[in-house]
DNA sequence: TAATAAGCGAGACGGTACGTCGGGTCTTCAC
DNA sequence: GTGAAGACCCGACGTACCGTCTCGCTTATTA
């Protein structure tokens, strides 16, 4: 028999939800992730930490959603990628944007946050891959299912080594900072991955 | 003019020093990175909190010097790849090892502590790639370059991108928890980096 | 406008209040009152240590009051000196009531950290005069001011000055321990002060 | 068998030990005696704190010693109460002059910080009254003496008791504050204690 | 005249307490 | 009857000093 009086969720404020991550949003551009507390973000949002913790179990869980739901914004909805029938330049230019956007500072600190709570958490990963990452995923499995039929890339190829061939390293010398994100270094790694799984 | 007054290394306690550094470890290892203080490595090591201040600027700066000096005492002091002249062997044996490392829970936790300080400490991550990373790629370039000479890898592959396309994706996948750290992942790897970089 | 937050009355814990004050009292005769900490006050408490300094802005004060408290226990209320028509005899009472005060162990620690208190803060002086010694010296000069009516002291005396010399050398005597606080002390100046003050 | 190695007097560096007191008697000014603090008092008289703890037992005693030292600078050597046969002005002269010193802030903290130290530890208020209290008292005795064989004083007034009356509420006032040290106040008390004390 | 031992400056060390920040829980009050 | 406000207990922070303990380096006898 459980005791834990579940908070209702019809009753829940969207005022107060929405301020809420808005707050925890600014502060992680403001202070940096590590310094982003509770308190403040209750202070910030105009609310009592109370209400924070009735509806999330951890400060990771907060930021998590806060920078999900920028993404999810950004996205707007429908994600797809260019299909222009030439799989390298479609896919250079998909890249290249990639390392632009991970260079911009604006982008690199919530990133980075999101990425922390990811890395500590299991639970946040499995619900980044499920509404993040996954949407992500099968949009470029979608592209390059084309290239597949159109015969640019080898039939029995895995899509998601392909997709892990293409992206790693480039997340990688992001969050190692071990090299600079060029659209040359892009470029090579479209170059590398379609001369590993061409047809 | 610095007004430092900054503590006289002649007479730094080698004893304190190696207590602290074990300590750190061993709560890593015990509670988790997160849930390592200063205070608990300080009682630990039986040593003031002052001490660990006097040498160190932050919690991560130990925890990351007690990580590379674990990693620095296994290696020994030189490290070479095996080479039997069979690079696609040695290369999915070295894989499969590195597979096997990061699935062992008795490293996973603080090789994740330590990454976590360098994503978030640029300058610990120039030490790490300086002291740690730096030497472990130098010897997989060498037998590399020895494959090159052999005719079996592309002569003018560029040899800091095949190590990028064959770990970061293995090093992804644990990070993120993406997928299962196998050794047929492993072999997949060396055999679409031996397909990109062929002569 | 003052940015200074500050707490709510109305939401004062009186069990922690009352918690911290004997605490502090406790401590202050184990261990003496340069030894007492704000550490060991909270933890003998069961209070975090926060909640001592949200309400006082020192030690000092937690100590002067948990005496103060001490104090007025004691007395209950209403203090009166006995009037039995014998000025002479009335005093000689009281002042060897007080020597012995003065000379019980039990007594001595917390008045001297009072003492101490007084001395080195103006403040809390003022508030030693206005709650404890203030009400005492009312009821000591209503009983002179009855003598002073029956023609046993000079009408025209000034009666805080008759206190200060009848209390001042018991007081000095006990505090720099410049001699024993015997019943002939305490009734020699009774005599002195009657002959200077006599009508 | 003690072990206790002690420290050779003749060895002792004269110079530190007066920058030491010199220190001490100067940060006492300047940030009251509750703040001065032994490695503050080694830093200003450039002297290492094992020079303190080898000649010193504690603060109180450094402290001490320091306005000891003052003081005896102060006197010379040999003190004397004017007497001009006229023992009313002589008391009054001196009277004022007392409370004139406690008024001046520049001797306020000092003597506050010695009284602090005698009422704290009883070893110290031994040597007080051994090397200050001691040859003051007997100079003003010895002028009572004079008028007692004048036929100024009572002939068997205890002249110890004298000095209690006539400066203990003096001194209580300028301890407690419980009121101003005027000249007015200081002439009261030779009267009362002139009354107290006649033939 | 050397050696030897003490005092000395400096400052690292194991500790205790400081006063502050923030975590997560609980209660009170206004809307 | 939610939610703001914020007091509460608690744990950790980074700092200041405590008193002890080496270090080299003068000095100043003693062999």
């Amino acid at each position: 028999m459980s005791d834990a009086r579940k908070p209702d969720p019809a009753r829940r404020s969207e005022r107060s939800r929405h301020a809420i991550l808005e707050a925890a949003r600014a502060l992680i551009g403001e202070v940096g992730y590590g310094k982003v507390s509770i308190e403040a973000i209750a202070a910030r949002a105009g609310v009592g930490k109370q209400t924070i913790y009735r509806w999330w179990p951890s400060k990771g869980a907060v930021v998590f959603e806060s920078i999900l739901a920028l993404s999810q914004d950004a996205e707007g909805g429908e994600v797809a990628l260019p299909d222009t029938g030439d799989l390298e330049a479609d896919l250079k230019l998909v890249m290249r944007a990639t390392a632009a956007e991970f260079a911009d500072p604006a982008f690199d600190a919530p990133i980075r946050a999101l990425t922390m709570e990811i890395v500590n958490d299991p639970g946040l990963a499995a619900q980044y891959h499920e509404r993040l990452a996954g949407p992500l995923d099968e949009a470029k499995k979608a592209r390059l299912r084309a290239a597949q039929e159109a015969g640019q890339l080898a039939a029995d190829a895995d899509l998601d080594l392909v997709l892990d061939v293409l992206y790693s390293p480039l997340h990688r010398r992001w969050l190692h900072r071990s090299g600079p994100l060029t659209p040359e270094y892009a470029d090579a790694l479209v170059d590398v991955t379609l001369r590993a799984f061409r047809p």
